[in-house]
DNA sequence: GTGAAGGGCCAC
DNA sequence: AAACGTGGCCCTTCAC
């Protein structure tokens, strides 16, 4: 195919070029960098293409630095890229449009994201991998030459091989997209990429906004950890020492406390009777009769929160911003569950101590919202079991309703207990829980537990009904969908009990989990919209909570705002089940 | 030195 | 411990 590019360097060749570019409905977009970061690196090139005729912009030419954000040159290109008339079809167009957003200032709307289509796509036809390399020669069949991406981008005079590279890139889009999404449509995924194309400049912003964190209050949370890490090693190194023969002459041979293999040999030394695995769930109950037990579960806690919540995550705030930047993976899951790394923040420890570190800047606040048990309302309105419908619609508190019909007493009469049962029960059933797990959780013995797992599908008929139908029909169907249509395949073998079992209860698991994601996604682009223009900004994510960051004097606005775009989105999809969303404002990621 | 695997543990 | 789903990070160990 014979490639038509022209290099744009001027006001008037950008302005001519936008214009013809205006009349597309679909726009390749690629964009060559110095460096992989927005905040580091100089955006050198924006592509655009119809397919036919690609223009190369050399950004280079209209200004570098912070002036371009104002630059007036460049505004056709801000338009025809935040016009949403447009669609502009890029591969990983997170990448582009927080390139775009942070160095020409302006968002890239109508988004169509061909890697996120591919691995929408790939959940559905098996392992693949999704570089735009491997996505052309899939589903194009033709061979695309990667190796100008890691040339310098910052040379005064690009060459000839550069400019055709980037020009490539863009041009193909528009037919990767065309073939794509006739795989998109025939597998029914349309509404799901949907979902998935809306969000990406949401995250985008939300990536370059990054999350304020308290530098002072993180390091006096990790001195005082650090301190008691220091003294549980200190106790413990002397009481496993007890159990070694030859003590040193030069003191007591200390051991690796971190390494398990060395861990489990002296407390076998010790005569204490370590099965398998020394994970905390396994070694409590030896704690009490064995004092070295309990310390060495204490000197875990405090590693544990030295080393994975430590200086680690002050290392990631980014110097220009004061901020922390973490990499958001839009379809980190099969799911459709997000997942989040360098640092990771949807694993921030609970505990105030380490929450209250996530601040909201002076004269900012956070507003903290979370969908209000919403893998339980989901399961209630897929399910469409009316027990469980009524009993979110009674407004009453979920598990000691729950308890009330399980154990048929009066819901003012629920005894803690009877709550916790009832508690662990709903979270259980979503993972597709067991008898003897949910044994050996609640220390009732295997026929209680039946006997009370009996109860509760007798309370629920038609939640059990949907559970089992998922498990039976994965055995043919062998793949699960959300309510959006997305879609997990399985592999299993159908001869391994262990592999048929994992898969069913993933057949249960995922049309939850996924479905919340689905939720979350929606609000997500609602929240966009409505926020737009507005001091407020996205900053942090975790599943089913989201936080948006305000000026003090517009906090009140921002949180309706978040309030209702999170319940309209999962009104969306919950037809049966009202929606609830918990909100506060504060000065500290809090609840 | 680097990377993968295994154990362990943080979140929802 | 296990037949309770989804992730990422830290450390050790071991191979190259």
């Amino acid at each position: 195919m014979e490639l038509y590019f022209q290099l744009v360097s001027d006001a008037a060749s950008l302005e001519k070029a936008c214009s013809e570019l205006a009349r597309e409905e679909f726009i390749g977009f690629d964009v060559e960098t110095t460096d992989l970061d927005p905040y580091k690196g100089e955006l050198r090139l924006v592509q655009l293409s119809n397919g036919r005729e690609t223009k190369v912009i050399d950004i280079r030419a209209f200004g570098t630095g912070a002036e371009l954000q104002a630059t007036p040159t460049l505004r056709p290109l801000r338009e025809l890229l935040s016009s949403p008339k447009q669609t502009k079809i890029a591969h990983n167009a997170k990448f582009d449009t927080k390139w775009v957003r942070h160095h020409l200032g302006c968002d890239t709307e109508n988004v169509y994201d061909t890697y996120l289509a591919s691995v929408l796509i790939g959940s559905a036809d098996g392992e693949r991998r999704h570089g735009l390399a491997d996505v052309v020669q899939f589903f194009l069949g033709r061979t695309l030459d990667k190796t100008e991406q890691v040339s310098d981008w910052g040379a005064n005079e690009l060459s000839a091989s550069q400019i055709e590279y980037a020009a490539k890139d863009a041009a193909i889009m528009p037919e990767v997209r065309e073939r794509l999404h006739e795989r998109i449509v025939t597998d029914a995924l349309d509404k799901a990429l949907k979902i998935e194309n809306e969000c990406v400049m949401p995250i985008a912003q939300m990536e370059l906004n990054g999350i304020y964190l308290d530098r002072e209050r993180w390091q006096e949370q990790l001195a005082v950890v650090s301190k008691k890490q220091v003294e549980a090693a200190e106790e413990l190194q002397g009481m496993l020492a007890a159990g070694v023969a030859q003590a040193s002459l030069f003191g007591r041979p200390e051991i690796n406390l971190d390494s398990v293999e060395q861990v489990t040999s002296a407390l076998e030394n010790l005569g204490i009777p370590v099965e398998g695995t020394t994970r905390a769930g396994a070694l409590l109950p030896l704690a009490e009769k064995y004092p070295v037990v309990a310390k060495l579960l204490e000197y875990r806690q405090y590693a544990k929160a030295s080393q994975s919540f430590g200086q680690n995550i002050l290392d990631f705030i980014e110097p220009s911003t004061g901020r922390i930047h973490a990499d958001f993976r839009q379809i980190g899951a099969p799911t459709g569950r997000f997942s989040c790394s360098n640092p990771n923040l949807q694993q921030i420890p609970h505990e105030t101590e380490y929450r209250r570190c996530f601040m909201a800047p002076a004269g900012r606040k956070l507003i903290v919202a979370d969908y209000s048990q919403i893998e339980l309302r989901i399961l209630a309105d897929i399910s469409k079991d009316k027990a469980f419908i009524d009993a979110f619609r009674s407004g009453a508190d979920f598990h000691s309703a729950t308890a009330a019909q399980i154990f048929r007493v009066a819901a003012d009469t629920v005894t803690p207990d009877q709550r916790s049962f009832a508690k662990r029960l709903n979270f259980g059933v979503v993972y597709g829980i067991g008898v003897q797990r949910f044994a050996r959780m609640t220390g009732l013995s295997e026929s209680q537990a039946e006997d009370t797992l009996r109860r509760y599908f007798a309370t629920y008929p038609r939640m059990d009904d949907w559970l089992r139908t998922q498990a039976k029909a994965v055995l043919t169907e062998r793949s699960a969908r959300t309510l959006s249509g997305r879609i997990a395949r399985m592999r299993f073998n159908e001869n391994d009990r262990a592999e048929v079992g994992a898969t069913q209860r993933y057949a249960k698991n995922m049309p939850i989990q996924g479905t919340s994601a689905d939720i979350l996604k929606r609000a997500l682009r609602l929240l966009h919209n409505e926020i737009r223009g507005t001091s407020a900004k996205l900053v942090n994510i975790v599943h089913d909570e989201i936080l948006v960051e305000a000026d003090a004097s517009e906090a009140e606005e921002a949180a309706r705002k978040l309030e209702n775009s999170m319940l309209a989105a999962g009104r969306e999809f919950l037809k049966d089940v009202p929606v609830k969303v918990d909100l506060a404002i504060s000065d500290e990621w809090a609840k």
